[in-house]
DNA sequence: ATATTTGTTAAAAATCTGTTAATGTTCTCA
DNA sequence: TGAGAACATTAACAGATTTTTAACAAATAT
């Protein structure tokens, strides 16, 4: 899923721009100021900015100026003053990049965001479809379809089985699995995750071809 | 591939780490302060983090705090004074955590580096098949595989099979063995192995051609 | 010869996993 | 806005697997 920095003084909006992106499905890091932005850019791998022009220490279009020296293509969208009247402002027209003047509606920033993301080329439409022996598994929409019958999955249930397909024959340490759905790895994470095993074994118990075997103090691994 | 963050304050240090790291193939992004370094963990996906003791604005050990308040297993290593006597450091040897005291050899860093990435499974763990004489060991899935018959191995038989496979025909000690596989070498891990060498001899007997011979008061070679 | 090291087997102990059900939590829709 | 549904997590217990320990036999070195 595509990820955003976001960069932005005033606290208070901030926040909200953040969780309305993440509600949108984004995943966003918030800085505050133009050297914190800058910093966070260079660690992270961002597929778009969004800078507030007017920022503390090194303003939006300094920063944009920083990123673009780094990835002359970067997408950026600026969050401008309504007021204001600057001539960078007009150039953005005619870059790749664009610009939104507060106050503004999140669902106009939403669609201004994946517009350019869809240029980009970074909204990859995942479809895969698996089949797995007798079963398909449509990772896209939950289901788990066997003849005429269909599962549907959770979404927790969907992620494990999914990792487990594109790892198929192939042993997935707990550790990794749990990193990788839950985040982090206790014990209690590691239970949860044996449940979910269960409930997968129950689903796939239909074609004996196809089984989740455990590998004693290592994991998982999908046989088929 | 794996992507470090390292944080360290002295700046020559930090880029002859940061070079030496990427020649290794890491990716690497270097910050000289804790609350920079902290910036950048919240924007980067990191495998593993590299951090000095002693750093300004906020330590090591503050810093590493905060990260595992947000993810308790990220892992990470610590640069620490040589004369540096902490209780903390004690902590890590129990912990998912590794120490390396400065100074310290490039080597010894990106070993412990691997080991911890492999353990956590960010390595492809080299997904070498062995070939020994007639059988298969396939150390990913933990396999030893003769004809059409299928041995599963443990994970300690995997590991330890696997350190005299890569070290075929050569002696390897005991205490490296002990050390590599149990951490430390007294009295019963050292039986404990010998359990396991008497099992791997077992599962070996099909083929005359390899045998894992004991030098006397040494250690142990897997002939082939 | 005798002490030390290693081989082997079986048992005990420790750890990990499978499963079901109960308990929390979040979402949904009237 | 609050009752119910859907989902995720925790708890509890049963089983299975793995590792360690113990005990004794055999081999090796001094």
């Amino acid at each position: 899923m595509a990820k955003i920095l976001l960069v932005e003084d005033d606290e208070n909006l901030g926040f909200v721009i953040k969780d309305n992106l993440e509600e949108a499905g984004f995943v966003v890091v918030l800085q505050n100021d133009g050297n914190k932005g800058l910093i966070a850019f260079e660690a992270g791998t961002f597929d778009i900015a969004i800078l507030d022009v007017m920022l503390p220490e090194l303003d939006g279009f300094a920063l944009s100026e920083k990123i673009k020296s780094q990835n002359n293509d970067f997408p950026i969208i600026f969050l401008t003053a309504k007021s204001l009247n600057d001539d960078r402002i007009k150039g953005l027209k005619l870059g790749a990049d664009d610009y939104i003047s507060k106050p503004f509606n999140m669902e106009e920033l939403i669609l201004r965001i994946e517009a350019i993301l869809k240029r980009v080329g970074k909204i990859a439409i995942t479809t895969a479809n698996f089949i797995l022996g007798k079963y398909t598994f449509d990772s896209k929409n939950l289901k788990l379809i066997f003849e005429t019958t269909e599962q549907s999955l959770t979404n927790k249930e969907s992620e494990l089985l999914k990792l487990l397909v594109e790892n198929k024959n192939q042993t997935i340490s707990r550790e990794r699995l749990l990193i990788a759905l839950w985040g982090n790895n206790d014990y209690f994470k590691g239970r949860s995750m044996d449940v979910f095993i269960t409930r997968l074994r129950k689903y796939l118990s239909n074609d004996t071809s196809i089984k989740i075997t455990n590998v004693h103090g290592v994991g998982f691994r999908l046989e088929m």
